[in-house]
DNA sequence: GCCTGTAGTTAGAGCGCTCTAACGTTTCGG
DNA sequence: CCGAAACGTTAGAGCGCTCTAACTACAGGC
């Protein structure tokens, strides 16, 4: 582009670079400013001017340019966001509630990620702080705390889907305790009283999820049917837990996994040992990805309004922006979708029976 | 942040703004341009003062203005991608390939979605130029051709999943015949001659599908068993479909789907009727999106690298904005993982028992 | 008639950086 | 020992815009 502007400086009549304010304010016979106040929809402007001005810009095909505009005005309308991964739907969609939202209220968005690991996530950062992005929404970042509350020092923050203490910064959080009460509180109202847990590692909400199912097992008086199996929300660790639980004596009636892949391999792992759901046993997923509604597979699971998430965020962001808000926590409610992976045990059926 | 100046200009001990490289070369005590050959990573700048500089620049949290540097540089290291919905897996994992090759070369990604609607597209793409980016990836645009042309016209254009004749870009294009052809071969490789088609009505690759299954049938002589169920990409289309297909008097004995939601519509479909896949009927999808490989699911379909897609769009993209190539067309070869929703048709089956 | 207001317009000083041209120093061949 | 070349550094002119303050013109109040 640069290289091609090669002539004589006052052969004025073809302007081969892209015509600038400059060049609609001459060509209008107007001043920059005017043009600048007619692109901007200021009012003051008398009509005809406005009307002679936007000619002008259209015929030279004139698009104001974003970096001027925001270096000279001290702000970008960008924001932007940095997840794990784009190949994972559960980040692809809260990143899609962002951009739904970004595009509603005209603000563009710079994206990265961290591909799960915090030396790309802080590289990640770095580029979006040197863009002077006028906010960041980070999507359960892996990075330390301190780097956060430095980034938090330099662009308002919102964070998702981690707590992440002393920092100056707005959070979206999921109430892993409570969706995993609602699961138990489903399954204990069918008759479930052996509900074992495939758990989700160190991954996020693994921990919140399994210490509640404890809790939650011990405040109904189950904790002797506890048992929780080793897992990391893969469909292969799925796979395993149910080949050790039908290795067991006695399998449990039902089995409430940490999220929907752990659920799917399970599925398929009990299908093959004979295993029958729900009639044998009821599994109950999380997260309600786009597998869990097929007819096919018709999980019963508990959803997370993930696009509502991302907009959220985006919310209380744009809140921050202009307001400096003071530190906002927003706890998402997840909900249960009952499909039909869950029944009552098949004691309890046959006792009815 | 801009509001909270409001300070005598002398005093200069504590400045409260973010610091600029003035700052720097004032701290460091040398020029600014030096500054900015050290933060260029110029050579000819001797070890001395680089150290100093960065020792400075690194004490006072400098961070250079992206904006700034955009301006004066007359190039952003910033490139545009619009899809459609980042909901969508499949746009999502492009995006993710793009994404993945952006942070290896040091670019930043400006992302945008259309929405599936003309009108956000040309908004977003109008976003993307007034950004000056270097260039822009449109993922399986829906804006008419005329209005891709005139952005080709303003940035570096490369297309993917769309082929739009007389635009100055490249593309990188799926090649759906050979992906068809793949299909039919497995399917009439293991006896099967009644194959029906669930298609996949207009969206991208749709038609393209369903001509080449047409195409296909004709060529290997089974244009009497040729029958096309009309569909739309989704789960319930599949589902219909197994409707309409279990009420004819005859079963085909293979149906090839238009995307593996379709196929999953269907397998649910012919599950509640009582038919038995393969056993009855095999079933192949397209896309191999996360569910088909589920043990649970276990579908034979069509794979299409779409990371490397994202990645190729980039590569392209990026030759174009320093080569300024010819218009290149990249064709990517699909490939068919069969698992286990095929078998022989029955009948054979039967036969060589 | 003078002053105050208001609407419409503009000059001009930046925003924070890059880049060209030129400058001062040192090195080195002749 | 001189001039050229190479190296390291810098001044200063932009990049394309926004924004403040000021200026003009005209209306209305006293």
């Amino acid at each position: 582009m640069s290289a091609r502007v090669r002539r004589i400086p006052a052969s004025d009549s073809v302007i081969r670079r892209a015509p600038t304010m400059e060049d609609v304010a001459r060509e209008a016979g107007v001043s920059r400013a005017l043009v600048s106040l007619v692109m901007r929809e200021r009012p003051n402007v008398s009509e005809e001017r406005r009307r002679r001005v936007l000619d002008v810009a259209s015929r030279l095909g004139y698009r104001p340019n974003a970096m001027a505009r925001s270096l000279a005005s001290r702000r970008t309308k960008t924001v932007g966001v940095i997840l794990d991964d784009l190949r994972n739907p559960f980040f692809a969609e809260i990143a899609g509630g962002v951009e739904e939202l970004a595009f509603e209220v005209g603000y563009q968005l710079l994206l990265a990620a961290g591909g799960r690991q915090a030396r790309r996530e802080r590289a990640a950062m770095a580029a979006l702080l040197e863009h002077r992005v006028s906010g960041i929404i980070m999507v359960s970042p892996r990075m330390p705390a301190g780097v956060i509350a430095a980034a938090a020092a330099e662009a308002p923050l919102v964070i998702v889907g981690r707590a992440v203490r002393g920092v100056d910064a707005d959070s979206v959080l999921i109430n892993e305790a409570h969706g995993t009460g609602l699961v138990l509180d489903h399954l204990i109202g069918l008759g479930h009283e052996a509900i074992a847990h495939v758990d989700g590692g160190t991954g996020a909400g693994g921990p919140q999820r399994r210490s509640a199912y404890l809790r939650g097992m011990r405040g109904h008086r189950l904790a002797r049917h506890a048992l929780v199996i080793p897992g990391d929300f893969t469909e292969e660790a799925g796979v395993s837990a149910a080949a050790e639980l039908v290795r067991r004596p006695q399998l449990p009636t039902a089995i409430f996994a940490a999220n929907d892949m752990v659920a799917a391999g399970l599925l398929g792992g009990l299908d093959r040992a004979g295993v029958e759901v729900p009639r044998d046993v009821s599994i109950v997923g999380y997260d309600n990805i786009s597998i869990a509604h097929l007819a096919h597979v018709s999980l019963t699971t508990v959803d997370q309004p993930r696009t509502e998430m991302g907009r959220l965020a985006l919310e209380l962001l744009l809140d921050r922006i202009d307001n400096r808000r003071a530190n906002e926590v927003r706890l998402i409610e997840p909900s249960l979708v009952i499909r039909s992976t869950t029944a009552p045990p098949r004691t309890l059926a046959a006792a009815v029976a």
